[in-house]
DNA sequence: CGCATCCATCGACGGATGTCAATGCATGTG
DNA sequence: CACATGCATTGACATCCGTCGATGGATGCG
């Protein structure tokens, strides 16, 4: 695997904005459908939907790590671990407040995603 | 891996349209983020993106194997693995006439996918 | 200070995934 | 019939990915 330069920078959501137009519009090239893939395969997975859904249904649409383990059913390293992936794909932000790291939904940015996938 | 009863069946697009609501409009139950995830992890991969794209923009809006294996740079065994993983997650149907088999999008399908991660 | 809590990182492990060469099976053609 | 073409399947291989236990740093509290 690993294709066209192996890109290991954080994915900008401007990038993906800037990418390609929608997947049905017009052939993408290489690039474009690299950085729309690693879009998506960040959000391909049961655990990363999940967590996305329950930050943004929790109170002022924010939660820490300790509100998502349990619900989740998954050990703390692994929850930690999958945000990780969310807030270097761009979905989620993180703010740490004393002891805590509170996770919040990009706004837009799913529905950037969904915008590309969607016929114009 | 492999959660909450492994099911090793095809995906029907039916299933999609019945199982959620969008990511942020409540928490997802496991199944429901189970098989929204299958479909993302069907379409999170460079390769398959531009396959959609590409059988999308062809003459007709279908393509054969032939038509895409040069064009995309990948071997024939690789493109027909990609396909049949599309047609697998009911983004692509397959019809065969003649020696070729011709690939088509499966209308909605995309538009379903989206849908379910934008707000409504 | 000493201790508990929250969380990120590391290392390891098993399973999934993308790729290709080789093979096999239809279908059409001389 | 013999042969070529289009495509799916198989087997093998390297890599990636999800998960956990263990560890360690930072913050708050007695």
């Amino acid at each position: 695997m690993c294709h066209d330069g192996c890109v290991t920078t954080v994915l900008p959501i401007t990038d993906l904005q800037a990418c390609c137009s929608p997947v049905t519009r017009e052939v993408m090239d290489a690039g474009a459908a690299a950085t729309l893939s690693r879009a998506l395969k960040a959000l391909a997975d049961p655990a990363r939907l999940r967590l996305l859904s329950m930050v943004s249904a929790h109170v002022d649409g924010e939660a820490c790590v300790c509100d998502l383990t349990e619900p989740l059913g998954l050990s703390q390293p692994t929850v930690s671990h999958h945000l990780k992936v969310l807030v270097d794909a761009g979905f989620l932000t993180r703010s740490k407040r004393g002891t805590w790291a509170y996770y919040r939904l990009v706004p837009g940015a799913l529905d950037q995603v969904a915008g590309l996938l969607a016929n114009p």
